[in-house]
DNA sequence: AGGCTAAACGGACCGTGGTCCGCTTTGTAT
DNA sequence: ATACAAAGCGGACCACGGTCCGTTTAGCCT
């Protein structure tokens, strides 16, 4: 035993994980592809971990590797979706993009992931809780929100005050009231106009 | 072929499903017995229907008859604490049960429902979207609110405002707050009450 | 080019949730 | 008591998510 020839890496070469080798990346973006397409045509609860590695062209034991688990896959999937939300959210028309005023900004904002929620609902329960909305989604709308919050003059806890005013437009309550309860969409909705103006304390 | 000998139901015996066979019953409390007892000596994650089965001296066949699913199974588990917890809402001991004012039965409330969340999370979790929370439990929570928002004069669509408030205390928003963002349980507490207190217009 | 290492690959394999169907038990009507 | 229909039973069976490991391949260093 000998000691190895060279360091495999000279210096630490900080920022993150090393890069990904080529064909892995061409393996990812074939089973992403292939697991949106399955998607869309069968309806994300229909889809199968051997159906989506077939069409992709690969082995089970990569689909795995790329993305830790099923509800890793749909996550990914739902990614795609939700980074195109957040584009229009920062950097899109008003009123939900920047250009109008705050209070109309938020009303945008709630309207647009209430419908952006219920569009993707059964992605977004097969994500389960590994889903992009656990991780990074929750965090960019709540930031978003206290923000907005902000900007309208609200004190007090805002983080939490920002997950309260977010918790009604999660799926499972959402689903509660629309899909159990029946109430109409516009119902909810206007319901949780009501909840805004309470919070910030204003007519 | 004849026709039936006798109607098998002469009146319509109005209410409900036929009654149990005293074999089937038999077997329902078998299981639910062995299920109780595995979930709290392995965790909720751990117990699979086969041991649940076996446990109780009966087929798998049987566990899937009686609840539907693993789920079911795991609902009815979590129903056992949950009916516990409604009783000490509608005739326990102040302020949570009658007694206390309004307001101090709503504080109370919250605490209790949060910490019970918490408590049950794992058999929450597992029980997903069968759970007796997202049927029968939810509705008598939001009731319940319903109720003590009106006692505290507080008008508007009370039905979706009760939503509101309940929404933060459900298990995938605290466990937003508490595992992932490590936000410790008083806070979250705190920030609940002050959501109370805005949304009824007080100070 | 050739050689070497670590990463990636693929598909056989396993455990578990859920279904199916021929057999048994229960309750009732004669 | 006996007969009979319906409800219940059980365990073989299937499909799907997830793991494992022997083989292949990309990237690099000489």
């Amino acid at each position: 035993m000998s000691l190895p020839p060279t360091e495999p890496q000279l210096l630490p070469l900080l920022g993150g994980p090393p890069p990904e080798r080529r064909d892995a990346a061409r393996n990812r973006v074939r089973l992403l592809d292939a697991a949106q397409e399955l998607v869309e045509r069968c309806g994300p609860r229909a889809v199968t971990m051997d159906a989506v590695a077939a069409a992709a062209g690969v082995g089970k034991g990569t689909v795995f590797r790329r993305f830790h688990s099923r509800e890793g896959l749909m996550a990914a999937v739902l990614d795609h979706s939700e980074t195109e939300w957040q584009a229009a959210v920062l950097s899109g028309p008003p009123p939900l993009g920047p250009g109008a005023d705050a209070w109309e900004r938020l009303l945008a904002f709630g309207r647009s992931r209430l419908e952006s929620t219920l569009l993707h609902a059964e992605l977004i329960r097969e994500a389960g809780h590994s889903g992009a909305r656990a991780g990074g989604a929750h965090a960019f709308a709540a930031t978003h929100v206290r923000y907005l919050l902000t900007e309208l003059g609200v004190t007090g806890d805002l983080p939490i005050l920002a997950t309260a005013l977010l918790a009604p437009l999660e799926l499972p309550i959402l689903d509660q009231q629309v899909t159990i309860e029946g109430f109409p969409v516009e119902r909810v909705y206007d319901g949780w106009v009501d909840l805004a103006r309470r919070i910030i304390g204003r007519p």
